[in-house]
DNA sequence: AAAATTTGACCGAT
DNA sequence: ATCGGTCAAATTTT
């Protein structure tokens, strides 16, 4: 039971990092809250859209930070560089040499009864983690295996692309439902897709479910200023299953497509459309509610989550702060 | 039938 | 010998 190994072992960096994040967060959504609350005050400032992406970045950024346990054995300084998502380049500088299937390399080392050739390990490929309530990523992935690993509570899901053979994409992710916050799964890409994208999300993107991926809920959680955003109307089926029992089934979340860091960095918002709804209708407490509508981008991906949040988004004044 | 997953054996590294 | 990553046959799902 070696719960909590690195309440011991938050360095001063790492605390350093993480409080940037939060207080970037947090700026973030004053700024959106007053965004929200102005909707037609025309003041140069970022947009709603742009905004979001700042508080989900920074409080991805500090969970990563946060959770990651890095005690690399050979390197006191290493703390926060592994922990950062998108750190680009994986830091062990590992000279690759004689790694890589070179032609001609196939040594005959051939197991008799087996008959596999010898597995091509990757170091050097560019690496990094993120913990997400979701699985889903947007990337069409085939699990290639599952693996029980000593000390975890849960196994290890072992996933490549699916079109490894098609296009010869090599990316591949692991993940794991995290021991801290087992409704999350903590998940280590390695290498970047080479595959060409696919139109995936034609069809009409109407059902909401995912809201709540974006974002740990806090519940109980008394002294952290989370904005607390309520989310559309959840289909249950789409919901994590809590493991009652056993913890086999890592595939089961066919969810919706979540926001991918990377593909925010590029973000460029366009100019969404606020309206105040004023008094509340059917399902909240709120008293004042906003509409924010985006239709113009329905081809990213990341957008249909925005747009979720822009048609269906509902904030509880009061809550903010 | 084809595609995706499950699962134990195999492989390389330690 | 052990551990974690990968393979591939068997099985399940679509």
């Amino acid at each position: 039971m070696n719960f909590f190994p690195e309440s011991e072992s938050v360095s001063a960096q790492k605390k350093r990092v993480i409080l940037k994040e939060l207080v970037k967060g947090r700026e973030a959504a004053t700024q959106l809250k007053f965004l929200l609350q102005n909707p037609f005050r025309s003041e140069p400032s970022l947009s709603s859209h742009e905004l979001m992406a700042n508080m989900f970045t920074s409080f991805t950024n500090a969970l990563s930070v946060i959770n990651t346990s890095s005690v690399e054995p050979g390197s006191a300084d290493g703390v926060a560089h592994r922990d950062l998502l998108f750190s680009g380049v994986n830091l062990s500088p590992v000279p690759d040499s004689g790694n890589h299937p070179s032609p001609g390399d196939c040594s005959g080392k051939r197991s008799q009864k087996g008959g596999r050739g010898r597995y091509n390990r990757r170091r050097s490929e560019k690496t990094w983690t993120e913990l997400s309530c979701t699985t889903d990523d947007n990337h069409a992935w085939r699990k290639y295996g599952q693996k029980g690993i000593l000390n975890s509570e849960f196994p290890r899901s072992y996933f490549r692309c699916s079109h490894k053979y098609d296009q010869g994409c090599r990316a591949t992710k692991q993940v794991q439902q995290d021991e801290e916050y087992p409704e999350m799964y903590r998940t280590t890409y390695f290498g970047i897709h080479i595959c060409k994208a696919t139109p995936k999300i034609t069809h009409s993107a109407t059902d909401s479910s995912t809201w709540e991926s974006y974002f740990l809920n806090s519940d109980h959680d008394s002294n952290v200023q989370v904005p607390l955003i309520t989310p559309p109307i959840l289909t249950t089926d789409q919901e994590f299953p809590k493991e009652t029992h056993t913890s086999s089934d890592l595939t089961d979340h066919k969810l919706l497509d979540p926001i991918l860091l990377s593909d925010l960095k590029d973000f460029e918002p366009s100019n969404p459309t606020i309206v105040p709804l004023g008094k509340e209708s059917d399902n909240t407490t709120a008293d004042n509610v906003y509409s924010c509508t985006d239709s113009q981008r329905l081809d990213m991906d990341f957008e249909v989550a925005f747009v979720h949040f822009g048609t269906d988004f509902h904030f509880e004044e009061g809550q903010l702060l």
